[in-house]
DNA sequence: TGACTCACG
DNA sequence: ACGTACGTGAGTCAG
């Protein structure tokens, strides 16, 4: 059986990988997308055709002889976007990897390194294929060359095969014909002019017919329709430039060596390590173990301490060292400790399982020591504080923060991204690839090396990561955020977890079945209107449903069937009676299922909800809250608000609540600096009126509800980084309108103008954003092709400084006044965080003392050039004390 | 798991 | 010509 050759057209399958996939990025930000589709097809193909031999051909950048004599003819070349572009080198980086030949020539294309080799290997008896997503490619095919052409059409790849015999099928000439056909069709996309007013049927009648270009034009006269038969005539030499454009070089002196094309192991560690790099989950789990763990220096310097000699002798030791890395294994909920990691040298780590002798008792009491000697560095010391009690914030250093400062955007930070990040690109097997979907819980009872192994590199990581990433906040600017901002920050919201929040359940629970009551009626209305039951809950139904059954008209918009969104259906049909019973079923279905029942849910036996309050997961540096989510409790309709009856605090205490009035608007005023923005708030008690007046020119007492409303509109629409669009879309009018008013607003207001505009500049310079105190966004959306990405890159550049800044303030807010209600030894405490809003929960004795801080904290938390407004209220509940 | 919807600032 | 306001988290459906 004679030996098969794969060759490969390099730039056209990343090209057709890059179009046919969506964007894919990994955690970083990177795009992989055409890497990755190039690599499934790839390994497809190679599947289906198990080749002895593989080649990938790219295209060098510099310009090649026939793009020379074209772009002198006309233009240029169309650019490639730059989310392709940065994936060339990538996919090389990959191909090499994995040990697959890589040809390029200067001054030629990879067409003519493919048609050379396909020659020559057919030449040696060879079977060729040629994969390549350009038909092009088609004059090359014979009885031993194929050509494979993948198409995308259904989400699915499909895979058109040409010997010479199908090429001749399917267009009627044969693949040295095709030159022919394209010559006197042109290209577009390839820049081949082709014969003005000939397309694709003239084209393959005149070949069919004449056998050649030379041919047809010597038989001019038989040239049938009259215009192409003209067109020929007018434009030979166009014909013959298209035909030395169109022809593929299949005698290039390339330098070859079968030896080095011969395909050999794919899945080489070099190809892991690169696959894990870029996130690609799939791909990794088709490389062999032995690959996998590779040899790592880390692992070689872990040991396991189960003794107590052995424990006390570490602990000693540790206790002599500026910094330890430590990383705890457990469940802080239900008190249980695991075990925990150490890192004394980045050579000398330990895992120490919570057994036998060494208690959870013994180990915290050790581990709390410590920190009172040692500098402790780990990933989420929040977590560590569920164990110990630290009070110097000078003793812990929280890698976690750290690296979420340095990159906002990304969704975790797990100590094997950091070591390639910041370690030299160090790679550590990752909690999955050492634990799986596994549990803490159940790694610790039936894996306990890798349990270990988990604590052992997450205790290195934060201990040998902590300098670089000091020195890159130290670099960035963003030290000062780090040290005065984020790291009190940790105590602070450790302490609002630890006390939580009382909630009364019984009320909570009476309260969800009043709703099931009305839920139950309206359901019943519904089927009765809709002539049927079904889900009501499902979209897609309700969809169906509305539009189609009922035939209200406008439905469409998303790509599953309709929109049912409450907006959308309000705008459609406010007054079908099943339109309105729709959304009140689905406000109080929400209500119940998310708050009733979820609140419900998540009460410990304390009688209050513990909330966690997460410091690393947005983009603009607010914190957010989970399991459960109290930032978002209702308030806006009464029904939902009273929800808030049901937080209370403890005997004794009383509620105050404390939120800054528009602490955006006032940021932005500071910021840009816009003397009119900045006397308005001097002035006004009412900023939106205020504005109204300025904007359209009318006295400030005779301002209409509906200016004042749209005044009202354009600033937030300001502070989100404003669109026609978008504000149009928000007050039901017209995008002429909506930029009227911008417009407006922006002449009334011109410094807001210039600071958005510069904001935009900025993050386009620099690639980042920063608030009045240094906390960076990047904005990576403007460099994108995509005119929607780029737009919400222009937004965000507007708005992160602007609600980032805002973030910070209440963050230095909360330190100062955690702080003040210590210092002065008060029972007090803060609970809650509402992004512009606290709540403490106030020993009644203490309502003064506490009012008084709160509002001097939160108002000298920044100096602004407005200054810092704040509303406070006292209550029994969360409902009357907001 | 992703899409949709909706609660908050 | 593109088709969205900025930032979140949770519950539900459907593949």
């Amino acid at each position: 059986m004679s030996e098969k050759i794969l060759l490969i057209d390099g730039h056209s399958i990343l090209n057709r990988a890059f179009y046919g996939l969506p964007d894919l990025t990994n955690s970083e930000g990177r795009h992989t997308g055409a890497v990755y589709g190039f690599l499934n097809i790839l390994l497809r193909i190679l599947e289906e055709e198990n080749p002895d031999y593989l080649t990938v051909a790219f295209d060098l950048h510099e310009p090649t002889f026939r793009h020379k004599l074209y772009d002198a003819y006309k233009g240029t070349r169309k650019a490639m976007p730059e989310e392709l572009r940065e994936q060339v080198p990538l996919m090389k980086e990959m191909l090499t990897a994995m040990g697959i030949k890589i040809v390029s020539m200067p001054g030629y294309e990879a067409d003519d390194l493919l048609g050379t080799l396909a020659k020559r290997s057919e030449k040696l008896g060879m079977d060729v294929t040629i994969l390549s997503g350009d038909r092009d490619l088609l004059q090359l095919a014979t009885e031993k060359v194929m050509i494979r052409l993948p198409k995308t059409s259904k989400g699915k790849t499909v895979i058109e095969d040409f010997h010479a015999q199908q090429v001749k099928e399917k267009y009627q000439v044969t693949p040295p014909q095709i030159i022919e056909l394209k010559a006197l069709m042109g290209d577009a996309s390839d820049n081949i002019p082709g014969i003005p007013g000939v397309g694709e049927k003239t084209a393959t009648k005149m070949i069919v017919e004449f056998g050649s270009i030379e041919n047809a034009y010597a038989h001019l006269e038989e040239v049938k329709p009259n215009k192409a038969r003209e067109s020929l005539r007018a434009h030979y030499d166009l014909a013959s430039l298209s035909k030395t454009l169109a022809t593929i070089d299949t005698d290039s002196p390339l330098e070859y060596s079968y030896e080095e094309a011969r395909v050999g192991e794919l899945y080489t560690p070099e190809a892991y390590q690169l696959c894990k790099k870029l996130e690609f989950k799939n791909l990794m789990a088709k490389f062999d173990s032995s690959v996998v763990s590779g040899e790592n220096t880390v692992q070689q310097n872990c040991f396991v301490c189960s003794d107590l000699n052995g424990a006390e002798a570490l602990f000693k030791k540790a206790s002599g060292k500026a910094a330890a890395g430590l990383s705890l294994i457990g469940d802080h909920e239900h008190e249980e400790l695991y075990g925990l990691g150490v890192a004394l040298e980045e050579d000398e780590i330990y895992y120490v399982p919570a057994e036998g002798l060494l208690t959870k008792e013994y180990l915290c009491g050790k581990i709390q020591d410590l920190a009172e000697k040692t500098v402790i560095a780990a990933l989420d010391i929040k977590s560590i504080l569920k164990y110990i009690k630290i009070e110097k914030h000078s003793r812990v250093f929280d890698l976690g923060i750290a690296v979420y400062l340095l990159n906002p955007l990304k969704s975790e930070y797990t100590y094997d991204d950091i070591a390639k990040e910041y370690l030299n690109g160090m790679i550590l097997p990752s909690r999955e690839e050492l634990l799986g979907k596994m549990s803490l819980k159940k790694a610790w009872e039936d894996c306990a090396e890798g349990l270990g192994t988990y604590a052992c590199f997450q205790a290195y990581t934060a201990l040998a990561a902590r300098k670089p990433v000091s020195d890159a906040l130290k670099e960035t600017g963003m030290w000062k955020v780090y040290e005065e901002i984020e790291l009190p920050l940790v105590f602070t919201l450790d302490s609002m977890e630890k006390w939580g929040i009382r909630v009364k359940g019984d009320e909570l629970k009476a309260y969800g079945e009043k709703l099931s009551v009305r839920i139950h009626e309206l359901e019943k209305l519904i089927y009765v209107q809709a002539g049927e039951e079904f889900n009501i809950n499902s979209p897609k139904q309700l969809g169906v449903i509305l539009f189609e059954k009922m035939g209200i008209p406008g439905g469409r918009k998303t790509k599953t069937g309709y929109s049912t969104a409450a907006d959308i259906l309000e705008k459609l049909a406010p007054e079908q009676p099943i339109v309105k019973d729709i959304l009140e079923y689905r406000q109080l279905a929400k209500l119940k299922s998310t708050y009733a029942d979820g609140l419900g849910a998540v009460i410990r036996e304390d009688g209050r909800i513990h909330s966690t309050f997460n410091q690393t997961i947005t983009a603009t540096g607010r914190i957010s809250s989970t399991e459960p989510n109290l930032q978002n409790i209702p308030v806006r309709m009464e029904l939902g608000r009273l929800i808030r009856k049901v937080f209370v605090p403890e005997e004794g205490y009383v509620f105050l609540d404390a939120d800054y009035s528009q602490i955006e608007l006032r940021v932005l005023a500071h910021m840009s600096g816009d003397e009119k923005l900045i006397q308005a708030y001097k002035e006004a008690q009412d900023i939106h009126r205020l504005t109204a007046s300025q904007v359209f020119h009318v006295p400030f007492e005779e301002v209409t509800p509906l200016q004042r409303r749209n005044a009202k509109a354009v600033n937030f629409g300001i502070v989100y980084g404003i669109s026609s669009f978008g504000l149009s879309q928000d007050l039901s009018i017209t995008r002429k309108e909506a930029a009227e008013y911008i417009e407006k607003y922006f002449e009334t207001y011109p410094k807001i103008k210039s600071f958005l505009d510069s904001m935009v500049e900025e993050a386009k310079e620099k690639g980042f954003v920063s608030t009045m105190f240094g906390r960076r966004r990047p904005v990576p959306e403007l460099k994108s092709s995509n005119f929607m990405q780029r737009s919400f890159g222009e937004r965000v550049a507007m708005n992160s400084p602007i609600q980032g800044t805002a973030a910070d303030i209440i963050k230095i807010a909360m330190n100062r006044v955690y702080g003040r209600m210590a210092q002065e030894g008060l029972k007090s405490r803060l609970v809650l965080q509402v992004h512009d809003e606290l709540l403490v929960e106030t020993k009644k004795e203490e309502i003064a003392a506490v009012s008084r801080i709160l509002e001097e904290e939160m108002k000298g938390a920044a100096h602004l050039a407005v200054e810092l407004e704040v509303d406070m209220h006292e209550g029994e509940n969360w409902y009357e004390a907001k």
